[in-house]
RNA sequence: GGAGGCUUCGCCUAGUUGGUCUAUGGCGCCGCACUGCUAAUGCGGUUGGGGUUUACGCCCCUCGCGGGUUCGAAUCCCGCAGCCUCCGCCA
């Protein structure tokens, strides 16, 4: 959500960013009349309590006839409190349901428009050259004896997979890379949950028009996350938090989920695109002033774990119309895959500004100590993804696989991925 | 799955025959006074949110959450959640 204030004090700023998202404007005009209704609401409510509770008191003291007398008009009074009272939340639902629609603000630097309107920031590393027809991360995977998608689709469905031997080894190896990395950093590693409750999955703004996405456990009133994103963002709910000491910074590794709801079709061969993969994030808590600061950082963190596999990237400045409902600006890191001739996204990282903390209530205490809204930032560390360009970048003739060298003392020393088969 | 207990303004805590509760006291924290310094002591302040106001201020809400009874609820009633204890079941 973001500041009501704006809304009133600068509506033009938040007309622009809907126009630069390609969405609705006029809902700024709507909410700028709900709003004027929900405080003259709250306005006559509180008024009518006041005398309300003036009423009340004199009551206490009063006996006899004057005592009847007040009792019957603080019957007439209870009810006129009773229906201000039903306006006012009725007016405040009607706000907040508009409210809580509005997607974040985005910053003024970041290009308009949609998926394909993004900028290139810079180019990392260049494509390899093969002399020799490069396999698909599947079909070496196989070879491997690393990953069974039939298998996955045996048990669980289509896109589900099971990474085996050396696979898993490979994943755990990267993780434990970019966990190692993150604490280097000073960033405190988290397990997280990855079963949230309704209000938190909503704080994060995934249950506006990303629902579709989210697995939900009816039984229970469970969400599983997409991400631990939503755990961590969650982990500091209704708090006042300590930042006077800079960034508050947590690295979340788990396992993820995503329905992947009109995805058909795209990207089913291989684990570009699944249901269930694992991933280490990091997570910041900031002062709002920060925020862009220490989302350069988050890119950087991002960019040298890309190194450490080498791996040939891009970076993005993604445009307004393809951010979250909670980024106000968001960069990509694409890495080559050799196979479909593309960067394909392997890191995301976006600065929320307050929009996350404000629905989840977290705050710090400024200077004077005052509470504040924190800003909140994300950023990927590694995924499952990485695996597919690993093993395509890195891939030789015979079938075998490099193992880049800051992955070695994580696989055991072993410099070379051989085919079983 | 069943039974019971607990939840008060950062922490601890008083308050449960409904009305001066405008929530007690302590710790911590902040300010002032006193004082070679520190400590101790004394006095004052210290939940959070919202509305209104140029401002000072005024007002409303907040005793885990949501309803209800009542002119009036921390206090009575109902539902829910969290934590703890016990019983049952279980990897």
């Amino acid at each position: 959500m973001i500041d009501p204030r704006i809304l009133r004090e600068e509506p033009e700023t938040v007309r622009a960013s809907q126009r630069a998202r390609g969405e609705d404007e006029s809902i700024v005009d709507q909410l700028i009349e709900l709003d004027e209704r929900r405080r003259s609401a709250i306005a006559r409510a509180d008024s009518l309590r006041a005398e309300q509770k003036q009423l009340g008191k004199s009551i206490g003291k009063a006996d006899g006839d004057e005592r009847e007398t007040l009792l019957a008009q603080g019957k007439d009074l209870a009810a006129q409190v009773k229906s201000a009272e039903s306006e006012q939340s009725a007016a405040e639902e009607s706000f907040g349901e508009l409210h809580a629609k509005l997607p974040n603000v985005v910053h003024p630097e970041a290009p308009p428009g949609g998926e394909d309107d993004f900028v290139t920031l810079k180019h990392a590393g260049t494509p390899r050259e093969f002399d020799f027809t490069p396999a698909d991360h599947l079909d070496l995977g196989e070879r491997l004896g690393a990953l069974s998608t039939e298998r996955g689709a045996k048990v669980s469905g289509a896109r589900f997979y099971f990474l085996t031997g050396v696979g898993a080894q490979l994943q755990l190896a990267l993780l434990n890379l970019a966990a190692a990395q993150a604490v280097e950093n000073g960033f405190q590693l988290m397990i997280p949950p990855v079963l949230v409750r309704p209000e938190i999955m909503a704080g994060t703004g995934f249950l506006g028009e990303h629902a579709s996405e989210v697995y939900r456990l009816e039984q229970d009133d469970l969400y599983l996350v997409g991400t631990s994103e939503v755990s961590l963002a969650g982990y500091h709910s209704e708090e006042i938090i300590d930042l006077s000491a800079g960034p508050v910074r947590y690295a979340g590794w788990s396992t993820c989920f995503r329905r992947e709801a009109g995805s058909y079709g795209k990207d089913t061969r291989g684990i570009i695109r699944v249901h269930q993969f694992d991933k280490v994030e990091m997570f910041v808590f900031c002062r709002p002033e920060e925020a862009e600061a220490e989302h350069a950082r988050l890119l950087a963190w991002e960019e040298e774990m890309l190194g450490k596999v080498e791996l040939p990237y891009r970076v993005i400045d993604v445009a307004a119309g393809d951010l979250g409902t909670s980024a106000a600006r968001k960069y990509d890191c694409e890495a080559w895959v050799p196979t479909q001739g593309a960067y394909r996204e392997m890191t995301s990282t976006s600065n929320c500004t307050t929009f996350q903390a404000r629905r989840l209530n977290t705050r710090y205490r400024d200077a004077d100590g005052k509470p504040q809204l924190a800003a909140t930032l994300n950023g990927t560390l590694a995924t499952t993804r990485w695996i597919v360009a690993i093993l395509e970048n890195h891939q030789q003739d015979d079938g075998s696989v490099r193992v880049p060298a800051a992955l070695r003392p994580y696989l055991g020393g072993k410099e070379l991925l051989q085919p079983v088969s």
